[in-house]
RNA sequence: GGGCGAUUAGCUCAGUUGGCUAGAGCGCCUGGUUUACACCCAGGUUGUCACAGGUUCGAGUCCUGUAUCGCCCA
């Protein structure tokens, strides 16, 4: 086995090997209970970051466990199609050959976007893969495949037979640079400080110079308005309406409006009315029967109704807008203004509210079920918080546009009879008019939105509409892991989609996780240069350590903030471990080679981890029964903690087990045995080394998947020596088990004996202490005595001597009850008795009455509160008895121990 | 403006229904070429649990308010 631990060829092995034999996949024919976990699909133009890092390392922590388990699993992978993204990539790639989509036409260019895809589509796949995921690559799924566009028209088609979905001339969100509407979920408001225009508009009628006051942050879409409003209640206009407003600049005489929407109390009380450009304005416009003036073109700059204006950008119109109210001295005056400001998710260019005949869904009814499914708890989300974020936008969701002035996606399945002008939608492309029978048809332009396909994840990825049997057999799915980020986008819809179409949930829970964030706090991002690249992280540190050093820093859903020394932490974990595994190998003579672990067939003598070892239980030491008992508290605190999504919890706790117990403590106390001349201890001990490793390793894997396979085959804890056979696999071995209650008693875990060997482990620690506290090399050999708290303790140390000797290094040590120092000697005191070491003649009493002294203080303020509970009647009749119970053990025991610290004292000054 | 979250050691964070002399990792200090491991070992240091009230026998934990920071939605 090699000193050092070659991360990168044995990750690249074993995921090849896992690939190789199919160990990820299976289908609704395999034994056990089904498991179905769907991936977030990411973007296909996406490169892997630490958020889906930890997105993915969750779900595979699940998946792994869950396949141990013993449960049927399938996790399925696949990518979105990301319409406006991978469309933006590809005419980036045509603006460098000189060409736009409009030069290619529609056809060529989504052969183009294709051709795109096949080249660089996979990347993220391959990234995955880095990180040892184990999802059943057999499944892949694209939302753009033919299957999935299926359940996308079958969809649509549905919802328009059911009059769900509509088409409207409403004001979306539209972007300028993608030119396309966007959902609301789309826009994402950036806070930013504008300004408030306070513009005069003259009154008409009235007295010279009189004006009305309005205010708005977009002063060039008042090239729009038809209306100044009001609110109906507002007694200083009530008068308004007997005159006339005129608009500046292009003189248009506005109508007065009364509506409640008007808060009388911003500004003047007088709003501008744009029905056009805003959607509080179209509202009242629809109220008012108003005009709608539409200012804009596509692409941000003005058209032939902006009069003078026609053809300037949208902001150089605002700028000279203002220089020709300033000049007519119709600027009252301008306020800073902190607002949101809607930015496109995809460019981030400035969203436009815009009035355009879009296709919407009508998403009230759909939202019934999917609101009533988390109301009485057949989801959970995972932190509980999020219910009520998914609630809040569930009992105020909006209608959904979701078409999209872009070429590449599900092209929207409208046709339209150019003779009869009926409307219809439809599967496939009709060939004539379903009423005219007319052979010219044409279909709708726009494409859907991206999310209209990723709503469909959980079924279509498993061949809905086709009835097959894998997605009876699977769906509903369980687990859905996702970011905050997409509740709206994608949680909710699926949700809805679910009880719309497949009749209940598409899942039972949603785990929210955090947010990947730099050492500062700010959320990573390439644009920000604070991203850490996953497989930077790879290179430098290995999957595993990445995967163990996320999970452990991340709480359950709280956000991680994460710099590259963060990685340390699993890096060292991971070589600790091997390290422990090569000298568990050089110790055991079916395995004392140094032959390279990872061609071990036939070399490697196996040796049954699984199953309960065979102990001689009168063989057993306190020690032993220690490490078996904490192991057995790993298991079922480990099990405990995955069953609650609390997986840094899981990972500590394996952590704890293998560093400080299993190593700091019991490999060092069996190196007295292993070095000793029993042969019959020495292999119990093997024994039990080996079973507790194999056991952690089976905990440990579904968080570091390679390194836990490599040493199982290493360790010959395979079932096999073919290390390409798919049963010796420690990603199929079975999940360790909790020991029956008869199990534990048989091999004595009980807890005197566990406590014993902690406070033999404290003994330990307090001789060490000493020897620190005086100066005494660690190696120079030196001759402890106890002197015992019980006769109990006695008999235990007696029995231990010689291994706690070894781990104090001492020469000797002697266990006397009527031990009474003849000079004064360091000591402290511990639970199991004195521990004294002599140092003839160099004690230095005054540093020693120190030293005792902190410990005394330290005693006495426990005893002090202690005392203060007991104290209190109150406490005593009101508390628990277990509590008040405990707090007289603590109580007695600190007592004792001061006045054993208070003896010692007496006796150096003596 | 509404909602959610955070505030605990120098840093990053645990602390699950109230019951500890408040923990971990990193850092820092001291010592160490102990035949698994210096990506290590042994030992040590480090806290007005943001602030102010309240409930309770008992509050880091529950309630109210305040402050600061972050996120989401208007």
């Amino acid at each position: 086995m090699e000193k050092n631990y070659d991360t990168h060829r044995i990750e690249d092995k074993w995921y090849q090997t896992w690939m190789a034999t199919g160990a990820f996949h299976s289908d609704h024919t395999q034994a056990g209970e089904p498991y179905c976990v769907m991936i977030p699909p990411p973007n296909v133009t996406g490169i892997l970051h630490m958020g889906h890092a930890l997105n993915i390392s969750i779900q595979d922590i699940l998946v792994r466990w869950r396949r141990m388990e013993g449960r049927n699993v399938i996790w399925v992978p696949g990518t979105d199609h990301a319409g406006i993204a991978t469309q933006n990539v590809v005419e980036r790639a045509l603006k460098k050959e000189g060409k736009t989509r409009d030069d290619l036409g529609r056809d060529a260019f989504i052969e183009r976007v294709w051709q795109w895809r096949e080249e660089y589509g996979g990347t993220i796949v391959r990234q995955l893969k880095k990180l040892g995921a184990s999802c059943d690559w057999e499944r892949e799924r694209f939302t753009m495949d033919e299957g999935l566009s299926d359940s996308v028209s079958e969809v649509f088609v549905r919802l328009y037979e059911k009059g769900l979905i509509y088409r409207g001339n409403r004001i979306i969100n539209w972007c300028p640079r993608c030119h396309t509407a966007l959902s609301d979920e789309e826009s994402e408001h950036q806070d930013s400080v504008g300004k408030l225009y306070h513009l005069r508009y003259p009154v008409r009628g009235g007295a010279e110079g009189e004006h009305v006051v309005v205010a708005t942050t977009r002063p060039e879409t008042l090239l729009g308005d038809t209306a100044v409003a009001v609110h109906p209640e507002d007694e200083r206009y009530a008068d308004l309406n007997q005159k006339a407003i005129i608009l500046p600049i292009l003189d248009r005489e506005l109508r007065v409006i009364h509506d409640d929407y008007v808060d009388p109390k911003f500004g003047t009380g007088i709003v501008k009315v744009t029905p056009a450009h805003d959607p509080n304005d179209f509202d009242m416009g629809q109220r008012h029967d108003l005009e709608q003036i539409n200012v804009m073109n596509g692409d941000g700059s003005m058209n032939e109704a902006a009069g003078p204006y026609a053809g300037m950008d949208r902001f150089a119109c605002r700028k000279q807008i203002l220089v020709d109210l300033e000049a007519r001295g119709l600027i009252e005056k301008i306020d800073e203004h902190h607002h949101a400001v809607g930015h496109c998710y995809r460019c981030d260019t400035v969203v436009e509210p815009r009035l355009s005949p879009q296709w919407f869904v009508n998403m009230k009814p759909l939202a019934e079920p999917a609101l009533a499914a988390v109301q009485n708890g057949d989801i959970t989300f995972v932190p509980a918080r999020w219910t009520k974020v998914y609630m809040e936008w569930m009992e105020n969701i909006r209608d959904w546009c979701i078409s999209r002035q872009i070429w590449w996606g599900h092209r929207i399945p409208v046709f339209t009879c150019t003779a009869c002008q009926h409307e219809w939608a439809a599967k496939g492309r009709p060939e004539v008019c379903p009423t005219c029978g007319a052979g010219e048809v044409t279909q709708d332009e726009d494409v859907l939105d991206t999310w209209f396909s990723s709503w469909l994840w959980p079924f279509s990825t498993l061949g809905w509409p086709e009835q097959k049997p894998d997605l009876a057999h699977f769906y509903p799915t369980h687990d859905l892991v996702t970011a905050s980020e997409i509740i709206f986008f994608w949680v909710a819809r699926m949700i809805m989609a679910g009880y719309e179409f497949m009749d209940g949930v598409p899942f039972d829970t949603v785990y929210i996780h955090g947010t990947v964030r730099d050492d500062a706090g700010k959320k990573m991002s390439k644009s920000l240069g604070n991203a850490l690249d996953p497989l930077d992280v790879i290179k430098d540190f290995s999957a595993d350590a990445l995967r163990f050093s996320l999970i452990m820093l991340t709480a359950t859903g709280q956000d991680v903030y994460i710099s590259k020394e963060k990685f340390e932490l699993g890096r060292n974990f991971g070589t600790k471990i091997w390290n422990a595994a090569r000298f568990i190998r050089m110790q055991s003579p079916s395995l004392a080679d140094d032959s390279d672990a990872t061609d071990t067939d036939g070399e490697v003598e196996q040796r049954d981890v699984v199953g309960l070892p065979v102990l001689d239980t009168a063989l057993l030491t306190a020690d032993d029964r220690h490490i078996l008992g904490k192991l057995d508290e790993a298991v079922q605190q480990c099990s405990a903690a995955l069953g609650k999504y609390r997986f840094n919890d899981a990972a500590h706790v394996i952590y704890e087990f293998l560093w400080h117990q299993y190593c700091d403590w019991y490999l060092e106390y069996a190196k007295s045995t292993l070095n000793g001349d029993d042969p019959a201890r020495r292999d119990q001990v093997l024994t039990i080394m080996h079973y507790a490793l194999g056991t952690a390793l089976r905990l440990l894997h579904p968080i570091m998947p390679f390194l836990t396979e490599e040493l199982w085959h290493a360790m010959g804890y395979s079932t096999t020596t073919d290390t390409e056979d798919p049963a010796g696999f420690i990603m199929k071995a079975p999940w360790p088990q909790p020991l029956d209650d008869a199990q534990r008693a048989a091999w004595g875990l009980d807890a005197a004996t566990i406590e014993y060997v902690e406070n033999k482990h404290e003994l330990i620690r307090l001789g060490r202490t000493l020897r620190a506290d005086f100066g005494v090399v660690p190696n120079k050999p030196i001759d402890y005595i106890v002197k015992p708290h019980d006769a109990a303790a006695a008999g235990h140390l007696e029995e231990d001597r010689a291994s706690v000797a070894a781990l104090l290094k001492a020469e000797t040590l002697s266990v006397d009850a009527d031990f009474a120092p003849p000079e004064a000697m360091p000591s402290s005191v511990g639970h199991l008795g004195t521990l004294y070491m002599p140092l003839a003649g160099l004690l230095d009493v005054e540093a020693e009455t120190k030293r005792l002294g902190g410990q005394l203080e330290k005693v006495v303020k426990g005893i002090d509160q202690i005392e203060r509970k007991l104290g209190n009647t109150e406490f005593v009749t009101r508390a628990p008895e277990a509590v008040v119970t405990q707090q007289r053990e603590n109580q007695k025991a600190l007592m004792e121990k001061r006045d054993k610290i208070e003896r010692l004292m007496e006796t150096i000054k003596g």
